[in-house]
RNA sequence: CGGACCAUAGCGCAGUUUGGUAGCGCACUUGACUGGGGGUCAAGGGGUCGCGGGUUCAAAUCCCGCUGGUCCGACCA
């Protein structure tokens, strides 16, 4: 039984000046979390009591589900990491340190390697696979910014988890057994997510999944279709190419149009002294190319240009996503100097492309569909070229998911307008294939005797995100509301005024309650007022608020539900199958 | 990595402009009253004013340097 009277909190009148968002805030005034430094925190009792439930949601899903846990150190060589590149890759987001031989070591941001290898140094055959396994482990990332709290720090639990299998069709069974057992585990903490599809990234592999929890606050934007129920990262939206579009009128003609670097006013010129018979100039008409620096990996750069309706603005996250492991940074003046075919603010298609006399890839947006007519630039200061046709009169090497995704686009399934949405990334899946298992060389004998590298996926779970998140999703302007499965309690009695009878008889029920398997906090502390001891009632969330007091005389207490704000008098003999009803009785922590 | 700002009691802040006994609210201690919504009164404890140097009879305050931190943006499985 936890007691008011005794327990290690100290709750805060006042929001700690450093907190933005709600989850961060209430977690330090309610005494769960404290910083130590910069994205780092302490659990205090109440919050390590929540924190473990939270944890123990996951372990217990996980072990259902067949995947055996394991531990790895937090602290690592540096040599495994130097094999898959991420030594380096990892850049400045990588904790290092060195040991008193002047030997790497680093904080583990995440274990890929080492499951690898461990998997490698036990198996070796395709009798031991399909297996998967996990752990719960402290993470570090040096994070250039950390910020909200516990939502996003330089220490932080993550839940990880490897799969191995012999074949691509094993492991599309092993990333469905994990997005199962997602599911269940996050319908358990009691929190309202989505599933959207996402971008594998600097990960490497192909099929890639995000759960978010939905959060105005959270750092991710994802699309959704109401009507189809679609759902997607931003930078994973795929657009949908257009059944109309701009038909030509003609064969294509430079015109003059004098001051027009800009979007904005060639539409403005175009309208003035180029008037369209049917209709106004649209910026959609036109055909922006915007020239950008590509940087390999091996840091080899090149020149690339992106061809996008004139009323959309290139998405850096989308287009570095579409790029990767490639960086990209603006073209400067120094660049176009070396590049005289390419004239600002007047940058047309017709000199580009891989096979063009210029050889400067170019890439194009999904509306510039074959036979689309556009105005776009005629590759020399004040001139523009219209009626100018894709497929016709230019090409693209490609096509890229670069431009920037607005409300009420199609939905790629069915047509209907998109709505963009925010969410906290608390899991996320991936097929990751055999990067790791090659870089580390994680080779096992298949049934004739062939050495076959394993392929793997990787998925994880934000462990003490996911507090923070719960958290986001149930609070009110008082304080925090916990789901039950995760609440430090699962019910706070507030014992009213200092009559030692009733004290006396708020203790025996309270023992009687914890027999039966409620998880009890009392508020047993004479000489702090009432209003005192219902602030702090609502602020710590427990969900379930038992007040004995006055009505004790009369043979009742007063039963509130700690989100609803419902209350009610409750008989004292009912009492305990209603807090029973209300508890999370079957629970191991 | 850009931009803005901050550092004074456990927390939140004033005092710095114009140098002169270090303050307020909350929290904490003691006592009394109160006792179903952060109650009242009284008496207390708690500070290398981020660090180092300088100017001055005198520095929280002015000057120089450093360190740490916060927020916005960039970045970020």
């Amino acid at each position: 039984m936890l007691r008011m009277s005794t327990l290690f909190l100290r709750t805060l009148r006042e929001d700690p000046v450093d907190a933005e968002v709600p989850s961060h805030r209430l977690l330090q005034r309610a005494g769960y979390i404290r910083r130590v430094a910069p994205g780092i925190f302490t659990w205090l009792p109440l919050g390590w009591r929540t924190y473990r439930n939270v944890e123990n949601v996951i372990r217990t899903e996980m072990d259902a589900a067949g995947f055996q846990e394991m531990h790895f150190p937090a602290l690592l060589p540096r040599e495994p990491y130097e094999r898959t590149n991420r030594w380096s890759e990892y850049g400045d987001t990588l904790f290092r340190l060195q040991d008193r031989r002047k030997g790497d070591y680093l904080l583990g941001p995440t274990h890929e390697e080492l499951f690898t290898l461990a998997v490698k140094s036990e198996f070796s055959s395709y009798k031991d696979l399909p297996i998967s396994l996990y752990q719960i482990q402290t993470k570090y990332r040096d994070e250039a910014r950390p910020r909200a709290g516990i939502l996003r720090g330089r220490e932080f639990v993550m839940k990880d988890s490897y799969s191995f299998d012999i074949d691509d069709e094993g492991l599309a069974n092993s990333y469905r057994q994990h997005r199962d057992a997602y599911i269940r585990t996050f319908d358990r903490l009691g929190l309202d997510y989505v599933i959207v599809s996402a971008m594998s990234g600097a990960m490497g592999g192909s099929r890639s999944e995000e759960f978010l929890a939905r959060s105005e606050v959270g750092e991710d934007t994802f699309v959704e279709c109401p009507a189809c129920g679609y759902a997607a990262n931003t930078e994973a939206v795929t657009t949908l190419a257009p059944a109309e579009y701009n038909r030509a009128l003609g064969e294509p003609h430079i015109e003059e149009t004098p001051e027009t670097s800009t979007i904005e006013a060639l539409v403005s010129y175009a309208q003035d002294a180029l008037p369209r018979p049917d209709r106004a100039w649209q910026a959609s008409d036109t055909l922006k190319n915007v020239v950008l620096l590509v940087t390999d990996p091996d840091g080899a750069s090149r020149p690339l240009v992106i061809g996008v309706p004139g009323d959309r603005a290139i998405d850096e996250k989308r287009l570095e996503a579409a790029l990767a492991p490639a960086t990209v940074s603006a073209f400067t003046d120094e660049d176009f100097e070396q590049y005289p075919v390419l004239v600002p603010g007047y940058i047309g298609p017709q000199v580009l492309g891989k096979d063009s006399e210029s050889g400067i890839e170019y890439l194009v947006d999904p509306r510039v569909v074959a036979g689309s007519a556009w105005v776009t630039g005629a590759n020399e200061p004040g001139r523009h070229v219209f009626d100018l046709v894709m497929g016709r009169d230019f090409r693209a090497d490609a096509v890229i998911e670069a431009a920037e995704v607005r409300q009420g686009d199609p939905c790629p399934v069915c047509g209907q307008p998109l709505a963009i949405e925010r969410g906290i990334e608390i899991g996320h899946i991936f097929q990751l294939g055999r990067k790791y298992a090659e870089a580390l060389g994680l080779q096992v004998l298949d049934e004739n005797g062939e050495l076959v590298t394993v392929t793997m996926g990787s998925y994880g779970i934000g462990v003490s995100r996911a507090v923070a998140a719960i958290a986001e999703q149930s609070h009110d302007e008082t304080g925090l509301c916990w789901p039950v499965a995760v609440a430090p309690a699962d019910v706070h009695v507030v014992v009213m005024g200092k009559n030692p009878d009733v004290l006396a008889a708020a203790e025996e029920l309270c023992e009687q309650a914890e027999a039966e398997g409620v998880r009890v906090l009392v508020d047993d502390r004479t000489g702090v007022s009432a209003g005192v001891k219902f602030n702090d009632a609502e602020l710590l969330g427990i969900p379930t608020i038992l007040v004995v007091g006055r009505g004790l005389k009369d043979g009742v207490v007063e039963l509130r539900d700690r989100a609803s704000g419902d209350a009610e008098d409750v008989p004292v003999s009912e009492i305990l199958a209603r807090l029973l009803d209300r508890s999370a009785v079957v629970r191991t922590d």
